[in-house]
DNA sequence: CTGTTAGCGCGTTCAT
DNA sequence: ATGAACGCGCTAACAG
């Protein structure tokens, strides 16, 4: 029968308990300083016994940090738009991973950018030692304007040379051209695009994808805008092909946005991928179980998540970065 | 040209600044206390000229509190496997928004539950204020161990009356009774049931599905063992096709599952709704445009996100609590 | 209505 | 190798 009444609350406890003076514990249990061997580990094994943790708040005060870091996903519009990607919940999985492992907390924030100072007013209210801005929606000029003077900060979106933030993202133009590609190499001329090109990121695979489409292809190339949000993004698609469209090859701008056009597609009698060949772009979980399983263009968000916090911990140290950008790879599955 | 060289780092600068006292700029700007209106205002004003905030991490650490919630994810075995689930992100968004507007932050951690004491030791390090567990995988004891002890906590899961601590959720068993009246109701009587029976709330689902059906049904109907992990899922369902086994009635533990039996039995020529009636449960986003559009059993996340965040307040205030059970509906679509 | 003062729990000089 | 003392920024008595 261990007695365990008393309860340790702060080094002091633990430091009358164990006959030695505060400072002695706090040099025990974070391990700086120097200390006698046995000293610490008698005074470690006194905490383990009475489950004793310091106070990470004020740990963090005293070190002038927070411990944690901010991943922002700035919403056009709607609410819960961006979390109910897939893409989006994949990466931060993996992001709350990463984090962890370098011992900082990960404070999810869903903001409705409103006004010009939605970022800076977050960033200079020091909940947090640092913040990844995921996707820059239409962003762009508020992201620029906050890097200027607020150094831990990385953003995943698209390249761009002129951008004052480091950036990391894929390399969206690149696989424009492997989704034309492939289609053109399945003898598809009857092209589509379909997505919401006010995103940078998706603008640029429909860059890369046209560019890469010989001129008398690309001159009966559509453009559909496909809405971010869930229902308005299959009416779209679905009134899209109510109008009696019938091409023959498509892309869409996220592997959501091709299941989106594969239902309405099916909707209206169109088989994919026999009537109509059909890419994506993502590569989430569920592009192998859709029906047709989904031939995409992939983006590697393991690799990503990664570099985000690998480049954000270089700033937080005083470094400077450079963006990096992945080069995608196609999936050829069932659906083109 | 305003000059604002100053930097206001605390509230010390700011009373030093409008000519007061630390403990005046703390009620102007906290809101507590009595204080004279136009005084608050002046000093809010000055606030905001030099946007200055309370430092949060100090603001917690005298109120002796951490300002955070702790969204927990008890992982199985495999890594990213629940985040995975469209489900538990759209949660995710809810409780982040609904968390925000009580101004509290939420902590995510993916836990891979080790031992007996992950929970315990988890709330003993006092880095949040309250915990919500998301889903009772295989924990079953450890959350009734913990919730002996602590009680800012609430869980999501399936409700048992012999359980020591206050859940949400939804009637499991109740969306099985559906699910077997739809099948039944479209003639269906070759049924099987795909999931995977470890995790309770699974286990609920196929004990309500079995029970409300004849007996002669329920002797015919097989059950196949579906993991969480993506590809033993499909696989899995795969491999029960393949054996050659050709069921005209499904009733799949997760909308999740069903896309990966819907992809399976496509792959073995199996047509969905006409070989086989397929119904999912949750109702994700993607249950609308899977193809088919998924029948499903339809569980509101959202009420269960906001039933949680108030039990948990509720429990902090130190109110007692009652476990909540939300009914199910059907969604009829076309798989079944 | 407002100011003074004493900590919240910790890390870190500066002594010894 | 260890201890004493100070302060991170804030709130809450307690005075006045």
């Amino acid at each position: 029968m261990e007695g365990q009444k008393t309860t340790v609350r702060s080094i002091a406890d633990l430091a009358r308990m164990a006959g030695v003076s505060v400072s002695t514990v706090s040099r025990a249990l974070t391990g700086k300083g120097t200390l006698n061997q046995s000293t610490r580990d008698r005074i470690r094994a006194l905490a383990d016994q009475y489950d004793f943790k310091l106070n990470v708040a004020a740990q963090n005060l005293r070190l002038g940090r927070t411990g944690a870091i901010a991943v922002l996903l700035p919403l056009g519009h709607e609410r819960g738009q961006h979390l109910s990607d897939p893409f989006f919940s994949a990466m931060l999985g993996y992001l709350a991973d990463m984090l962890a492992d370098r011992g900082y907390d990960l404070l999810l924030s869903r903001v409705l950018p409103s006004g010009e100072d939605w970022l800076e007013n977050f960033v200079r209210s020091g909940r947090t030692d640092g913040v990844i801005v995921i996707g820059q929606s239409d962003q762009g000029a508020v992201l620029n304007r906050t890097a200027a003077g607020y150094r831990p900060m990385v953003v995943w979106g698209a390249f761009d040379a002129t951008n004052a933030y480091t950036s990391v993202g894929t390399d969206n133009a690149a696989g424009g051209v492997l989704a034309a590609q492939h289609l053109l190499s399945r003898g598809r001329r009857h092209l589509v695009w379909f997505g919401n090109p006010e995103a940078p990121e998706f603008a640029a695979r429909q860059a890369g994808f046209l560019s890469a489409l010989p001129d008398e292809v690309r001159r009966n190339t559509s453009i559909v805008p496909i809405p971010l949000t869930p229902d308005p993004a299959f009416e779209a698609a679905s009134a899209y092909f109510a109008a009696g469209n019938r091409p023959d090859g498509a892309f869409a701008a996220s592997d959501i946005v091709a299941m989106n056009v594969a239902a309405a597609a099916a909707e209206h009698g169109i088989s994919v991928p026999r009537d109509l060949s059909l890419i994506g772009f993502d590569d989430i979980l569920l592009a192998r179980i859709a029906t047709p399983p989904l031939t995409t263009v992939r983006q590697d968000i393991e690799a990503g998540a990664r570099a985000l916090v690998d480049l954000l911990m270089r700033r937080i140290a005083g470094e400077e970065t450079q963006s990096v950008q992945f080069p995608p790879t196609l999936v050829e599955r069932e659906s083109a």
